[in-house]
DNA sequence: CGATGTGTTGACCGGGTTCAAACAATGTGG
DNA sequence: CCACATTGTTTGAACCCGGTCAACACATCG
């Protein structure tokens, strides 16, 4: 497939003409921020906090959800956001010409339909992966609870914030890994889901078909299904008995080294 | 390449198990928009008013940035926002392993830095591909104007909110496209992207080397150079004399046909 | 039981990567 | 001014990863 990790190597971004002039806030960047287990029973705190603080101030109203179901729809007209209290979602992109894309995936302190408040409509479909809650806010309702409480605006920002870098990271996944590669590093992403969530993350049960983890990732079922035989082949996953949905991931950091170690074949930056 | 698309039309996603229950807000969507000329020229003053009034209540750091710059760097602390007043910039991720990706492009208008509100460092780098302005405002500042100011907090939301929606769609073009319609949409963006700008669409000089526009699209550059080449033979993009980056785009909703005749060869979805 | 949806595996082949060579544009120093 | 290096672009030829097609296994369900 692409490669274009190995042909970013042979032809590295020209970062400028002149070179970088630095950055206006110079301090240190530390680009290999990964969650510790400190930092995920924080977030983990944080989501409970947020929500409560959610409840108490506004009163959502609470949304009982099953496979299947559809929070909002791409076109629809924007009222409401929705935050994810349990069960999953999964953001599907939908083209004019018929293409459908699986462009995220919302877990428990996820927030739904951010992408109505510019156009007015929703630019995608949110789907419920499984049965779960999600309380609706209206916007207006928001706006009108964030002047009254100061504490509320920060964390909606923040909520904003967070939409960014996911679909940023899964566009790097995609164009620069193979598909094993990506393949992997989905795995590892979904068992830091979870484990953001408070679920364990050595075992899980995937609800997602290989269709879905396919599309999402930018190949075919079948590449997903060879994908998951060989990790499990290499010992970086198990299958359970009884179907192959069951997933056990023993070394999440396995995953990591393995994803690594694909674009190895070429060490030498320059 | 991946044509997930075609693989969407032989095993299409399964919306659930149960069919859909139909979504919250139940208006009809209509997915297919796209800008027409009133509501590009109509976006270009807004834009024009958004900065006005930034610059009236903020009176924003005026920085002028050459080729190359970088505005906010990916691990550097976040304190400001910054409005691109001229020029264009480039998003680059950068991973802990040394994989760099192209993830957006930002022109007049547009903000930079949202990503860092949540996490408090910025989650990419910000690098400007020519002379331009933009404008830095403190968050904190920013924060403070929304309360005096009740128009502000509107436009700050609907800002954040439209940086959603660009990752998404180019992660599906990346999905769901062959490398020619790949760049064929690319090309299209761009001048889309430069009407809003108010700057002429038919013709242009791409200040994106090769490697740039192909790191972006997840392919090489040598295949970038093949797709302009064909693209060039079918007369749906010109060359202008003069080195090969300047282009002339005859009419732009030919190349939104020519994307549509790549999934053509695969029309009955069922 | 058959029907349907899902997952696995194999064989084939084609689009895109890889490697290589050559050219154009630009700058640099003598 | 030319020689030379550098960077970006184009094009060709060979290879290979992943898409395509097919067959089969297995589960659930009416």
């Amino acid at each position: 497939m692409l490669n274009t990790a190995t042909a970013a190597a042979t032809a590295p971004l020209p970062v400028g003409s002149r070179g970088a002039r630095g950055p206006v806030d110079a301090t240190l960047p530390d680009r290999t921020r990964r969650a510790s287990r400190a930092e995920v029973s924080d977030e983990c705190r944080q989501v409970g906090d947020t929500l409560r603080l959610l409840n108490d101030l506004l009163a959502p109203q609470r949304r009982v959800v099953h496979a299947g179901d559809l929070v909002h729809q791409g076109g629809g007209r924007f009222g409401c956001l929705y935050i994810v209290n349990s069960g999953f979602f999964k953001i599907v992109n939908q083209s004019a010409d018929g293409r459908e894309q699986v462009v995220g995936f919302k877990f428990r302190g996820d927030w739904l339909g951010f992408d109505g408040i510019a156009r007015g409509s929703y630019a995608c479909d949110a789907i419920a992966m499984d049965t779960g809650e999600v309380w609706a806010i209206p916007y207006a309702e928001l706006m009108a609870a964030c002047a009254r409480e100061a504490t509320l605006l920060p964390v909606l920002h923040a909520a904003m914030s967070r939409e960014i870098a996911p679909a940023r990271d899964s566009l790097m996944s995609v164009c620069t890994l193979p598909a094993d590669a990506r393949v992997a590093d989905f795995l590892r992403y979904w068992a830091e889901s979870l484990a953001q969530c408070g679920l364990r993350t050595d075992h899980f049960t995937l609800r997602l078909t290989r269709a879905e983890i396919g599309n999402y990732l930018g190949m075919t079922l079948e590449t997903v299904s060879r994908a998951l035989s060989k990790l499990a082949r290499d010992n970086l996953i198990a299958f359970h008995e009884k179907g192959r949905r069951d997933v056990s991931i023993p070394d999440v950091r396995a995953l990591s080294t393995f994803v690594e170690r694909c674009l190895a074949p070429v060490p030498t930056l320059q």
